[in-house]
DNA sequence: TCGGCAGAAATCGTATGCAATCTTTTCCAA
DNA sequence: TTGGAAAAGATTGCATACGATTTCTGCCGA
């Protein structure tokens, strides 16, 4: 997978940051698993791409390199991020740190505009899961993140939703490299089932649930070391 | 207090990432207080003063404003952030939600050698607090910063590591701007207490010694707004 | 055939130039 | 004196150029 083979919208390049739209594509290629982990961007392919030039796209991926999607290497470039096992336990520590909380503040702020649009995500998530097929399967990784992202932001608090929208896409990178099964079904129903708490305004109910809904993706996870750290170095793409 | 009066160190032009250090050059100088919130930093005069071009500055300034210690505005540059008080409740919050989890994480991680840091660390803060002047509240702030990122260090996450940097770097913004007393002597015991109950592993005890300490430290900050928010907006250096 | 070395090609790090935008100053009329 | 418009100045956004570093490639000797 070459991010050559990849088609981005054309950047509109209007008044808004040039910079930020690009790296909103590429972060939706990586979540979407669109680009795979270890995949070279190069500051040339990458401007050539979007038609600016190598100081724009250079600033994309300084910042996809703050968000823990890309890792650069001086005078080597910037690669799509390969989480390991052990980073990816850590992402999830964190989020069983975070996400409790959320849940809760979110349970305290939810307003009737609010549920409309869980439910409607939750319909489209519905969706994804009914559909085969890797592009549903991708939308359905996606949609399953913004759950996420939407209670983050009923939750009010501007920085853990900044935090969140971390977590949520190094996520999807980590269930990409070590999802086992077609766990997403069961994911929905606790999605569901966390809803409702929330729309019972029940916090302490949807802070549980949310505990053990990161609790089953990761349980999903194989994150046992598959060969020698040092052969695994050697062959990261 | 312009960035102009200001003097730094050399960048050693070596290997390393020369805008990494202008960075943490620049949060330092941020956190401690050299530079008041609304500052301006152009690109330009931090790249003379740095010695490098603007290019790296501007890079420099991009990773301050990812960590929300600079805030840009398009074709008008760079500024030393200006939180509202809403945006101190939130960081209160964020840290409320984490650094309890912290503390029982790291309680469960603490060697001798942690424990060593630690006290260490305590007696710097300490001195600082015995002495008088503006450098040594200024110091004394850093230090007692510099307690929290030790133990988000001893945790061993680093993803909720990078967090806590980000979220104590904001905090120091906040206290600059709506501190109101020394209550840091307060501060500087229970950093005590908390330490004792690491080293005791207690974590329970840790974790709400350190619930308790950040509400202290927020309590502490008078975040009423002061006038009309337009007004407010209007006067905003 | 294989390892390794030299040159070529690609890519990055950085400085600098130019156009666009914003800010400040100047100046004139009311 | 005050208001406002126009010019001058400053600063940013972006593209491009060039040296430095890394990677690739082809060739040679063992």
């Amino acid at each position: 997978m070459n991010i050559a083979d990849q088609t981005f919208p054309a950047i509109d390049g209007a008044n808004e940051d040039r910079a930020q739209a690009i790296r909103d594509q590429l972060r939706d290629a990586i979540v979407d698993r669109r680009l795979a982990p270890g995949t070279k961007l190069s500051e040339g392919e990458v401007g050539t791409l979007f038609d600016v030039s190598r100081t724009v796209a250079r600033a994309a991926l300084q910042m996809l390199s703050f968000e823990g999607l890309v890792r650069t290497e001086r005078n080597r470039g910037a690669f799509v991020a390969n989480p390991s096992p052990e980073e990816a336990r850590q992402v999830f520590a964190s989020r069983r740190l975070i996400e409790p909380g959320i849940a809760i503040a979110a349970a305290g702020r939810m307003t009737p505009a609010d549920v409309a649009a869980f439910k409607t995500q939750l319909e489209e998530e519905g969706r994804f899961i009914a559909e085969r097929g890797p592009t549903a399967r991708r939308s359905e990784i996606k949609a399953s993140g913004d759950f996420h992202l939407l209670l983050a932001a009923v939750a009010g608090n501007v920085i853990l939703q900044r935090f969140m929208e971390e977590l949520v896409a190094r996520s999807s990178l980590v269930i990409a490299l070590y999802g086992r099964s077609g766990i997403s079904s069961c994911g929905h129903n606790e999605h569901m089932q966390i809803l409702e708490a929330l729309e019972a305004g029940n916090a302490e109910r949807a802070s549980a649930l949310m505990l053990h809904h990161i609790d089953h993706i990761e349980a999903d996870l194989d994150l046992r070391v598959r060969s020698g750290p040092a052969l695994r170095q050697a062959l990261e793409f």
